[in-house]
DNA sequence: TTCATTGTGTATCGTATGTTACACACTTAC
DNA sequence: GTAAGTGTGTAACATACGATACACAATGAA
C-alpha cells in the first residue's frame, strides 16, 4: 500500500483508478481525479456523445470499449478509433478550449465502465501535474499514430489482410475469440461493401481461418499462415 | 503599436513574431518566444530532421513549407502533412516528453524560414501561457483533422479526384500556379504508380485542366467543372 | 400461423487501377 | 560529340473491387 498524507475522498473508486493507474499517475492526482470525476457504467451499443451534441465531460475508459467515429460532408461514416482500458479521446480535448460542440460520435461496443472527467478541469490539472500534460499529450500521439497506421494499411494492404487484421484486433480488443457482428457491420468499418466481406468471409473461411454463422464468427488461432 | 511594459529582446524577431502570432500569444509571449527560439533560413529540399535523429528544436514555420513524412515497417514512405506558415509539428511534440528520436523527416518544400524552438520550453511554457497551451492543443487537433481528412479522401474518392485536389491544394500552397514536380513524385505523395497519374494528368490535360511539359504543371483556373 | 426484417450466398458485369514493358525526349556530365 | 540518368507516353494485360440483382435462411413480431 502506497503511503500518503491524505484521505482518499471515494475510497472505491480511487482504488479503482490506482489499479489502472498507478504507474502514470500519483496518488495525490488520482485522487483529485476521482472527486471531480463521475464513474457510470453503460450498457452495450449506447451513444455517449452524439455529433453537434455539446460536451461536457472527458472520458477515461476504465473497463469495456468506445467506438469513436465521425461524418464527412457527405454523410460517410469514418471510423476513428476504439477507446480501450486506461485511453481517453484525444478529439474531446479540443473542446475544452475551442469547439463546444462534438464532431464526434461514441458509442460503446460493450459494457463499459467510464469516469467522467468535466472539460474545465483538463486544462487546470495540465498546469498543476506533468504526469496529467503527458497523458493528454500521449493520447493524442497515440491517436495521430494510430491515424497513421489505418492509412498505411488502407494504402499498402489488400482488403483481404486488412479483414483479417481487423477481425484479430477485435477479437484481442473484446477478448473473445468469437465475435458477434454481421458482414455489414464489418464493411462499414472497413469503407467497402457488404458484398465484398461476405466475398472474402467465404475465402477466409475455406483456408479454416474463420468459422461462421449468421451474427457470429469465430476468429481462429492464427499459426504462421502469413507471408 | 502594442503598449509593453519591456524591451522585446531580439527586436526583429519579435516583430516578425508579432505580425504572425498577434491574434495567438500576447506580447510578452511573444518575446520569451524570441529570446529562446531560434530563428534560421533554410534552401528548398533541405532536411530538416529524419527519421531516428534526435530532436532538440520543434520547428514553427514563419514562411515556406515543410514537408513531414514517416515509413512504415515495409519501407514505404507516407506523407503526412505539409506544414505552412504560422503551423507547427505535433508529432515532434512527442519528443518533449517521451521519444527522444524522431519518427519522421522533415523537409522543406521551399526557401523556408523557420524558428526552432527548444524541446525543454514546450512543457514550460505549457504552464506558463494559456495561449501557448492552446496553440499547442489546437496543432494536435488540426493535424488529427487533416488525417481524417486524408483518409476519407483516400476511401471515398477516386483517384482522379484527389489528384486534382492535390494539384490545387499546391498552388495554394506554393502561391504559384505553375508546379514543378514530377509524375513520380505525385504518385508517392497519392500512394500510387506512376503510369496511373500519367494516364490521368492525360486526362486532365483533355479537359483543359491542366498544361503540362516536362517537370512543369500548369494547374489552369478552376471553373465550376465539378459535380 | 403469416409477414416483415435482417443476414448471407452467389452470379454477372463494369471499371479503375496496378503491372510490366518499351520507346523516346530532355537534361546533364563527360 | 556520346552516354547515362531522368521524365513521359502508351499499349497490353491481370485483377480486385464495386454495383446490381436475386434467392433464401434465420429471426422476431403480429
Amino acid at each position: 500500500m502506497i503511503e500518503r498524507d491524505f484521505i482518499p475522498a471515494d475510497k472505491a473508486c480511487f482504488e479503482k483508478l490506482e489499479a489502472k493507474f498507478s504507474a502514470v499517475f500519483e496518488p495525490k492526482t488520482i485522487d483529485e481525479i476521482c472527486r471531480h470525476g463521475h464513474l457510470k457504467t453503460y450498457v452495450a451499443d449506447k451513444i455517449l456523445v452524439d455529433i453537434g451534441s455539446s460536451i461536457k465531460y472527458m472520458p477515461v475508459v476504465l473497463s469495456g470499449s468506445i467506438k469513436v467515429m465521425t461524418e464527412d460532408g457527405n454523410g460517410n461514416e469514418l471510423l476513428l478509433y476504439y477507446l480501450e482500458s486506461g485511453e481517453t479521446c484525444a478529439v474531446t480535448l479540443n473542446c475544452c478550449t475551442v469547439e463546444k460542440k462534438s464532431t464526434v460520435r461514441a458509442l460503446t461496443e460493450t459494457e463499459s465502465e467510464i469516469l467522467l472527467v468535466p472539460v474545465e478541469k483538463i486544462e487546470e490539472w495540465m498546469i498543476k501535474y506533468q504526469s496529467w500534460r503527458r497523458y493528454i499529450l500521449g493520447s493524442y500521439n497515440q491517436r495521430l499514430n494510430e491515424m497513421v497506421s489505418a492509412i498505411d494499411n488502407i494504402v499498402f494492404h489488400s482488403l483481404e489482410k486488412r479483414l483479417i487484421r481487423y477481425l484479430r484486433e477485435k477479437v484481442a480488443l473484446k477478448k473473445n475469440s468469437v465475435l458477434v457482428i454481421s458482414h455489414q457491420d464489418i464493411a462499414d468499418d472497413l469503407y467497402t461493401t457488404r458484398v465484398s466481406i461476405s466475398r472474402l468471409m467465404r475465402k477466409l473461411e475455406a483456408n479454416k481461418l474463420i468459422e461462421q454463422q449468421r451474427n457470429r464468427i469465430a476468429v481462429l488461432e492464427e499459426e504462421k499462415h502469413e507471408a
